[in-house]
RNA sequence: GUGGACGUAGCUCAGCUGGUAGAGCACCCGGUUGUGGUCCGGGAUGUCGCGGGUUCGAGCCCCGUCGUUCACCCCA
């Protein structure tokens, strides 16, 4: 009796080959430059206790209020499937004391993320993302170092068609002097309720309102990056000072909103054009209160999350995947019981040595194994019979060109 | 949570004003008993998302339901 043919849950990213190399690709390239920059991985659980994201994340964000998987384990604990990276990667760092050597703690990772959203183009509830986290510097040149690394995993894709905005938020002064005249001018508007609420939780959010009426309401609002405070001020001319150094374009975006509440300081954000409505590949910032709001000492942080199922739709959008780039080196056709013994060892023996080979296992008729080669995109082809056996000798078939040569068995490795 | 669009072979889709299902690609076999790509011939494939209704008759109409997708809110 047939059973009902299960789905994948609503709005999950998956990737089935041949696409998943290109996501391999994709995700590879935006951690390369962690790398290279002295990020050690950090690898974390999927989901950690509720009180993290709401304390760390902030409450007033939607995606606390009402975008995170939630569910009670079976001892009673609240439990949240991660929504974002930073806030574990702090409570981690706190945990495991990585903010009491040298500073700062560099980090990447790389993983699943979940938001319960209704799904969309570019949006899903189960998600990819690539981050890194400096933690215990305030240098300025660190901010421009995190954007650059971010860059330069784009441009290892080949995106060429997105924008860097960057703003800064200031710190609690500055941001505490800008919000009693921001929530001042609002009061002056005339918004509903639902707008008014919002507001309420984080009048910045108004900024991002898409609806004509409200922004053209707030286009005269007081913006945040003209309270800046001395030390802010100098901070983030120092931050756009070393973007010029590292020829980093960008736009100033003053009326940049990040989603979540933990943002000071430094902000930026990816946003590739090709995209529809989702179109942010990428952001990140300061968050220079997060680790003591979290119980650990006080140590300011940057970092960014950069969007690996975006960035691989970009990719797609441009047209800078190559499918060439994984393909086999050799791939075997064996005929009869002795042959597959010798290819098995022959293969073996290769791909110690970092070759990628391919056997036609399944006595196939040589057409057909010769078909699948074909398929396959291996770059050579050998045939293993009895006389290949006896002779030592196989017929190596390049198959771009379809030209051969008889090779030694065991030289094969040199005339790949 | 709100709104629109769409659900027909593995994939992309066609199917005129209702008359019992098709194409292309992919797949399999063959065209020299040991060598692919082109070409030629042949072949398999669908409870037309699901349930109900109207009708002599429904892939086409109506209702419901599930799913997918795009957009809003918001975000990677």
């Amino acid at each position: 009796m047939a059973g009902q043919k299960i789905q994948a849950p609503k709005g999950v990213s998956e990737y089935a080959p041949p696409r998943s190399s290109a996501f391999e690709f994709v995700r590879e390239s935006l951690i390369s430059p962690a790398r290279s920059a002295g990020y050690q991985l950090i690898e974390l659980p999927v989901f950690e206790d509720t009180e993290l994201f709401t304390r760390g994340v902030g409450e007033s964000t939607d995606v606390v209020s009402k975008e995170m998987y939630t569910f009670e384990d079976r001892g009673g604990r609240s439990i949240t499937l991660r929504p974002e990276g930073t806030a574990g990667v702090m409570r981690a760092v706190i945990e495991h004391g990585l903010d009491r050597g040298q500073l700062p703690s560099k980090l990447w990772y790389s993983g699943a993320f979940f938001r319960a959203e209704r799904p969309q183009a570019g949006r899903y509830r189960q998600f990819y993302q690539v981050g890194i986290e400096a933690i215990g510097l305030d240098d300025p040149a660190i901010d421009a170092e995190v954007i650059a690394i971010a860059d330069a995993g784009f441009k290892k894709i080949g995106l060429t068609k997105y924008r860097l905005d960057i703003t800064s938020l200031g710190d609690s002064e500055s941001r505490a002097a800008h919000r009693v005249d921001l929530v001042a001018f609002i009061a002056t508007l005339d918004l509903d309720e639902a707008t008014k609420s919002r507001a309420a939780l984080n009048p910045l959010r108004l900024f991002d309102d898409k609806r004509p009426e409200v922004r053209e309401a707030m286009t005269n609002a007081p913006l945040l990056i003209d309270y800046l405070n001395e030390e802010s001020r100098t901070h983030f001319a120092q931050v756009r000072k070393y973007l010029d150094a590292l020829q980093i374009s960008y736009t100033l975006n003053p009326r940049m909103v990040r989603g979540l509440d933990y943002y000071t300081g430094t902000t930026f954000e990816f946003v590739h054009e090709l995209l529809g409505a989702q179109s942010g590949i990428g952001g990140g910032g300061r968050y220079d209160g997060l680790m003591a709001e979290l119980g650990g000492q006080s140590l300011s942080g940057i970092g960014f999350g950069l969007g690996v199922d975006r960035a691989l739709l970009a990719a797609e959008a441009e047209g800078v995947i190559s499918a060439e780039t994984f393909v086999s080196d050799l791939f075997i056709i064996p005929l009869g019981d002795l042959a597959k013994e010798k290819a098995l060892q022959v293969a073996s023996l290769l791909r110690n040595q970092g070759k990628t080979v391919e056997i036609a296992f399944g006595d196939r008729a040589l057409k057909g194994a010769m078909k699948g080669a074909d398929k396959s995109g291996a770059r050579y082809v050998i045939v293993i019979g009895d006389s290949e056996i006896s002779s030592g000798t196989v017929e190596l078939k390049e198959m771009k060109t379809g030209a051969t040569s008889s090779v030694k068995i065991d030289s094969l490795l040199t005339a790949l």
